[in-house]
DNA sequence: TCTGGGGTCCTAGGACCC
DNA sequence: TCTGGGGTCCTAGGACCC
């Protein structure tokens, strides 16, 4: 393992993040809301997946089922939303874009989390009136509120970002390099909010004893070694400030890609679930050519309800491609049949997906003298997929499609509540009037 | 009636080889 | 009855993340 001294170190690893990131997103394309509770819903208007402060105040829990609270949100004014992900994802673009100037070098960690390096000033002197300043340029160049955490790994830079949202005086800034004595800090975190320990290494870790994160960092390693591997001593490491874990710049290449989803109704024909597998089937050929990547085996895998008390089904069949392909019509060729394998009349469906696997770059197939087709039928094929993906791109998902997918789709996601593509149509925008 | 979706990393164990 | 040792590759499953 190889981790840098802390001594040796004057460079600040910082965590960035949008607070409540869809909720205030929903915020902004309507300021409106701004004041009032308000919660994001999952897929098929599922479950409670972002709520803002005021509706965090009303004790709403993160993960509960909306149908569950319905009609106590409704009774308290809560405005609820369904996911605009073309949303949130136009505006992590923009945060992004805005972050980028105010640090050395920048890994996107997620659609609201960013880790940034900088130089520590030579005197050690805190970091705490650059986080403003940048937490008040974000907010107003985007409208989004973000927490701004620093320390000397990613651990602790995850850490201190836990204690910019949780300590009164923070303001929304952290910065636990600069202190002298930052033990009583970590021993305020709990185990469970330590980035890296899940529910079963939290429940293993409280069993011995071990309740903080300061308790964490001085715990005997072979330990942890033992029962966490070498992920447990990483995290360690990094909490007595060794940084183990590398900024990662460039985005590494996706080993695999999958495109799910529950159904808004159970499926229980076989043509049903052929339309939904070929729809997520095209979803995920079009995520590979941009990724730019060819799949080299594809699995399909279906579940019955988990929650209503009957007999849990779930399967799955995988096929390999003779030769990686990130052609919808050949994918669709390839993984159909197995939806006759999966299906069984007798099992309702609740949820399907396709996982695109053995994922290679795409420069990999011009070396490769076993083409299905001759060279220029394969640049026509190329060709017709960047057209279709143009438009759809263009004119909304969907807009061209492959037959198999199916018109008629009583499955198809629920989104009751959804708000609107202002910051990605030109139709959209909001107006103002004077 | 209604309970999300998309990833990564690590480890253990089996198959296979010399 | 005794029944090697070491390596690689692959896969399934567990655990975690947002």
């Amino acid at each position: 393992m190889t981790c840098e001294p802390w001594s040796r170190r004057r460079q600040a690893i910082v965590l960035i993040d949008g607070n409540n990131f869809y909720a205030s997103c929903e915020a902004v394309l309507d300021p409106a809301v701004l004041g009032r509770p308000l919660v994001v819903l999952s897929n098929n208007d599922g479950c409670i997946v972002s709520r803002s402060a005021e509706a965090r105040a009303l004790g709403i829990r993160m993960g509960q089922p909306y149908f569950q609270v319905r009609r106590e949100l409704e009774r308290q004014g809560v405005v609820v939303r369904s996911s605009n992900y073309a949303l949130y994802a136009d505006m992590s673009q923009r945060l992004m874009a805005t972050l980028e100037p105010w640090v050395e070098a920048l890994e996107i960690y997620s659609i609201d989390e960013a880790f940034g390096q900088l130089s520590r000033p030579a005197d050690q002197r805190s970091l705490h009136d650059w986080g403003r300043q940048l937490r008040h340029h974000v907010l107003c160049q985007l409208g989004l509120p973000v927490a701004v955490g620093i320390g000397s790994s990613k651990v602790l830079a995850k850490l201190a970002n836990r204690l910019a949202k949780t300590t009164a005086s923070a303001t929304g800034v952290f910065d636990l390099g600069s202190m002298d004595d930052p033990d009583p800090h970590l021993a305020a975190v709990a185990i469970e909010d330590v980035w890296g320990m899940g529910r079963q290494l939290s429940r293993w870790c409280r069993l011995r004893g071990v309740a903080d994160a300061k308790a964490l960092r001085d715990m005997p390693s072979g330990e942890l070694r033992r029962r966490c591997g070498v992920v447990g001593l990483r995290l360690q490491q990094e909490l007595r400030g060794m940084a183990c874990l590398p900024l990662e710049t460039l985005p590494a290449a996706k080993r695999e890609t999958c495109v799910s989803r529950s159904f808004s109704q159970p499926i229980t024909s076989q043509s049903e679930l052929r339309e939904a597998v070929a729809t997520y089937l095209s979803r995920a050929a079009e995520k590979l050519r941009r990724q730019q990547q060819r799949a080299g085996a594809i699995t399909v895998f279906v579940r019955s309800n988990p929650f209503n008390g009957t007999s849990f089904y779930s399967n799955s069949a995988t096929v390999s491609l003779p030769l990686a392909s990130n052609d919808t019509a050949v994918l669709l060729q390839a993984a159909l049949p197995l939806v006759a394998v999966l299906f069984s009349p007798h099992k309702p469906l609740h949820k399907a997906g396709v996982l695109m696997q053995q994922l290679q770059g795409e420069e990999t197939l011009q070396h490769n003298l076993l083409l299905p087709l001759p060279l220029e039928q394969q640049h026509r094929r190329t060709a017709l997929m960047a057209t279709i993906d143009q438009l759809n791109r263009h004119y909304g998902s969907g807009t061209v499609q492959w037959a198999a997918a199916g018109l008629q789709t009583p499955w198809r996601m629920r989104r009751s509540r959804l708000s609107g593509a202002a910051t990605t149509r030109l139709d959209a925008i909001p107006v103002v009037r004077a």
